[in-house]
DNA sequence: CGGATGCTTGAAGCTGCTCAAGTGAAGTGG
DNA sequence: CCACTTCACTTGAGCAGCTTCAAGCATCCG
């Protein structure tokens, strides 16, 4: 699901850092960078300090001033409907982008909450657009970035059945959650479940249900936040609706 | 909905075509835009004949060489999962541009079908790239539009009731089919019941009943294809869930 | 310990789906 | 020109899945 997961890994030589496996590698490292523009990119990215579980990285309305990658943590998109509903759009974790959904009104059309305790990297949305106008292959970079992200959050939301949704969402958490070196499918949720169920469009209730089932299928164990799964080629089949 | 809803018509003199009202509009004759480039947006624009309905514009798979605007007409874009099952993702109408779903792969990930003769512009990629790096504000537009193109698509995706989802498609694609100097809600719908259905994630059978439901609120009138909003206000209420 | 919170479980009801039959318009061929 | 087919849509009946409302548990935290 990373920008960069169709791409062969590039050779930096003594080039490494957290940036290795971040969703802005390929963004932050464009082929063709010369040294001076990769001196000027790097020079754009500020880290922010640890910012609290349960405070906002912005709200509806905010002004457009940046893109955000997240290091470490997780935070969740989300808006409230006039209803009072909330409505959970996804959910950004290690090494993945938010903010573009401000790109075209120049304001944020959704709510960004700190689910757990995020440090993140910040690229002013000012610098991006200038360093892209001298190198090609940045703005290049750019516009793919922005499409991989919107086609991703498309793909989600298929009219299928809340388990399949349910199954489709665990195998997706977990090979974003995984860190790159781990072999195991053993992780902590970031998220209460009433944010999953709103994820999906089913009550919490329902969810609860489901992952009862799944685990009955000797698919998952669930405690808590606290999964694991067992068996994730029958959790793909049920995702993808092979009974 | 169009990509210029929210700005200011542009006063061009003498400068009046059918682009006038397309989507493509502020991409095409983009503010700071110097006599010699806009000449040179302007060579990169093609027509096309009148396509056929029935065929495909492009399919799954096939490369990513040029965005699209429809002048006339209605394309369909959809896929088909492994099980066979169609997947409509939305429907292309006079103004309204599509291919962006390529963008990211360079490979085309939805099949289009002409389902009313379309004509056609087409604005190569690599063209419409290489200006913008000379033309910072067209490189703003170019990412903006297509921001805009995918917020529109997630709006329509909300969890809601069937209802909803059927009094908001005839109000919004009422909006869209509507000539701009125009002041009825009588339309002809250029997609099946099933399109439709599909569309909105729910069965063919249920939308004719939902419509017939609408039909008994005095809401709308519905005969085929052809379509009179009785009362839009009604049907916007509906759409947001006001009971 | 008591309360709060978040999750699970149960029972009843509604929404939308499936299967199936019926209708009506448009096209086909004798 | 009219029966016959076809196709798209409508309508009906029963069913399954998901929701809602409500109660029961476990964990966390004072």
């Amino acid at each position: 699901m990373h920008a960069h997961a169709h791409t062969s890994p590039l050779q930096l030589g003594g080039v490494r850092s957290a940036c290795e496996y971040c969703a802005l590698f390929e963004l932050c490292w464009p082929r063709g960078l010369d040294a001076s523009n990769l001196q000027r990119l790097q020079s754009m990215v500020r880290h922010t300090d640890v910012l609290p579980c349960g405070s906002h990285l912005f709200r509806v309305g905010d002004e457009f001033t940046a893109i955000y990658a997240v290091r470490s943590g997780c935070i969740k998109s989300y808006t409230v409907d006039r209803g009072g509903h909330e409505f959970v759009h996804g959910f950004h974790l290690r090494g993945e982008m938010l903010g573009f959904d401000a790109v075209y009104p120049d304001r944020h059309c959704c709510n960004a909450l700190i689910l757990e305790s995020c440090s993140l990297c910040v690229i002013p949305y000012r610098d991006i657009t200038r360093l892209s106008q001298d190198v090609p292959s940045m703005q290049r970079q750019l516009i793919r970035v922005m499409s991989h992200e919107f086609a991703t959050q498309l793909r989600n939301r298929g009219g299928y059945g809340a388990t399949q949704r349910v199954a489709a969402f665990l195998v997706n958490i977990c090979s974003r959650l995984r860190q790159p070196d781990s072999t195991t499918d053993v992780f902590r949720l970031p998220m209460s479940r009433e944010d999953i169920a709103s994820y999906l469009s089913i009550s919490p209730e329902t969810l609860s249900r489901l992952l009862a089932k799944l685990h009955g299928l000797g698919l998952v164990d669930v405690d808590r936040r606290n999964v694991r799964l067992v068996d994730v080629t029958g959790l793909d089949q049920i995702a993808q609706g092979i009974h």
